[in-house]
DNA sequence: AATGAATGAGTTTTCATTCAT
DNA sequence: AATGAATGAAAACTCATTCAT
């Protein structure tokens, strides 16, 4: 081994696990696979990480951190809300964009029965929303209405979330052979765009009009007559 | 045993898995715990169902199935576009209140790396999706325009699912005992409406509105002027 | 396989660890090493014992319920001490002769750091000892001087335990190849008695003689003038 | 890391290997632990002591020397045999008070089945037992005769190691968090001596006692008639 | 129809040791 | 002299599945 590839190893494994767990899922990848994708000794999984887990608690971390860091400062009351709200969408598009299966790994509402893991998820999450908040009390929200705020919590993310994980679904499925050929054939036939940086102007653009009408909508619902 | 346990046991094991699976995820489960949870002997899940892989299809068939049935014929042409929305939402929200479970496991977007399962999704995926098609058309909605097609699609199920799978977890979170108490604090602070028939009505109504104006905005507005 | 093996699975397994685990210590012994002695594939062991832990378990309480049983109801406050001395080794050798296997590994006194086991023979170990306590009042023995105590707790079994620890393990070594000639030549040099009947029936006596005498002198022991 | 350090890393690593073996026995004691307790690298082990089993040797080496300089030249034909007794009991003790952990590892008698080990130990227990020899002699014990042989063969020793086996291991579990509460309370309840020099002046004193008069009482003793 | 026993390949993790530096 | 990285073999244990009854 080259002195490059011995300095990497971690980060080889890291990212071996990172795209398996995206593709598979945490419970169906096994330390095998993973030594195996990195190109090292299985062994040298729990010397650098200890045990499987910590690679999830690893990418987990790093997935908030990045995230956060995104969604931060974008736009203070003085921006205009249909503003404020382009700049978010535009933030999360790049940031699902940048750390697509990072994020279907940490962002995966699976709940993986792993209480360290709920427990780390739940640490990231609590306390951190100001932005999102601002924002609904900027557009005249009532964030006291359960049943509303029940409706858009999380919206927006999970809707940019969704597009990533199908579009990588997609990618992937035609990458392997299935047994039916119709299949092959349909998924073909399909128009696929180019995930470029216009699509994703445009797809930003409208999601945002969506958003914010969706919104507004909403503000001035009244829920009971 | 009695008799009435004898003829439930392969409902019993369904019934187990459905659940386990819907918290854990699928690999994650082991037919150990199916069976203990099923109260059956280990090798009656293979008895009934062959392979563990043919409980997760038997349960994705019953969910595509009362799925494609409940958004059946949900008004035409005729129903005013508003209404057409808002019947939609009602019978979607129905659905997944009435089969969380089941929809938690099937809809997953989770491309669990089983060839199989993989086929037998996008059999039922495909060819299915008239009801929003025509709605789209209904509302003006150019269907060619890939990028407003990748922003609104399966936004709604998307929504809807996520809102299902958060309670979920949220439920399963506080029935189990976590290391810091601060987590269980935070948990318990939050205010959790009581998701009643009530609750889903209004919830309905607002995400409805939401949706509804959401697509509105985007039939008028031009991607690229 | 014959219906007999597959009787005696459980049983072989048990035998084989019993061996094993006397000849190497519990730690030392691997469940691959206690599938092969038993020729029963190592999964058998999960699957009877649960885990590797439970068979010492099953040896601990097999051992100690036998011991309790072997030492219960010898003579009472009318036997002539020198006889219930007499007595009780008698039946401490007998015991020990018949389990030499499983007291040397439930009674060995090196203290595995497995809290489950330490435990359980600690709940073993407490208020059973009646037999002796009565044996020392009987032979006018102060039971509260703590020096005189601390001499002779547990001598009895010790000395009974260790002989046949040193005749197991003589007759072990002598199996085995050493690098060292003049080893295997020393061994065989030594004059080892055939340990028959008859051989017990006089280290029997022998060691009840020094016990009772030896008992005897401390009871008159003045420890400080 | 200061010099001071450095310079004692070898001998970190013997005492802390000592110390573990003592308390889990040899086999269940890793090279990791080792290293962890003794505060330097795994790798220090292989560096400084070859292989594991070296320390072991080690271990052993330096307890066996240390005993049989403890046991040499206790008096001699012309000191009276009680005496004589008195001493070599007094030095036995003062040997495993202050070597008990030494004496725990390298005299135990579990057959660990190493056969660098067993090779090892026979040298070491072949043609030293002059002291005791003697003794008996003196005493007017026939040493051809097989049956009392076995009977006193190493009965002082184990006697006394067997004290501070039960001492250490009180010890230890005291320091322990059990499940059961009751064996907490048993351990407390117990009458614990102070284990001060007062203490063992006099349960050398009294085992001494002990010894000499069992031993006198199988002198006299015929066998068979 | 139903099941307890059995299995071999699988899991994650730890082992003592070696190596290049 | 000292060490962090690396390793293959082995550890205990679990897996989904099969089979004889």
């Amino acid at each position: 081994m080259t002195k490059k590839e011995k300095k990497d190893a971690k980060q080889r494994i890291y990212d071996a696990a990172l795209s398996l767990f995206a593709r598979k899922g945490y419970s169906a990848v096994g330390c095998r696979e993973i030594a195996k994708t990195a190109n090292v000794n299985i062994s040298m999984i729990c010397y650098y990480f200890g045990k499987k887990v910590d690679i999830l608690k690893a990418i987990i971390n790093e997935c908030y951190d990045k995230y956060y860091h995104a969604v931060l400062n974008i736009g203070d009351e003085n921006t205009p809300p249909q503003e404020r709200v382009r700049l978010i969408v535009r933030k999360l598009v790049e940031f699902f964009r940048e750390n697509t299966g990072l994020a279907m790994v940490a962002f995966n509402t699976l709940p993986i029965d792993i209480p360290e893991i709920v427990d780390l998820k739940i640490k990231w999450m609590s306390g951190k929303s100001k932005a999102t908040i601002e924002l609904y009390t900027q557009l005249g929200l009532d964030t006291n209405d359960v049943v509303k705020m029940n409706v858009i919590r999380g919206v927006l993310t999970t809707i940019i979330l969704e597009h990533f994980q199908f579009r990588y679904a997609r990618k992937h499925i035609m990458q392997v052979t299935h047994q039916s050929k119709y299949i092959r054939e349909f998924l073909t036939q399909e128009i696929i765009p180019e995930y470029n940086d216009d699509f994703y102007e445009q797809y930003s653009e409208i999601l945002a009009e969506l958003y914010f009408h969706g919104l507004n909508s909403i503000v001035a619902h009244n829920s009971k007559p």
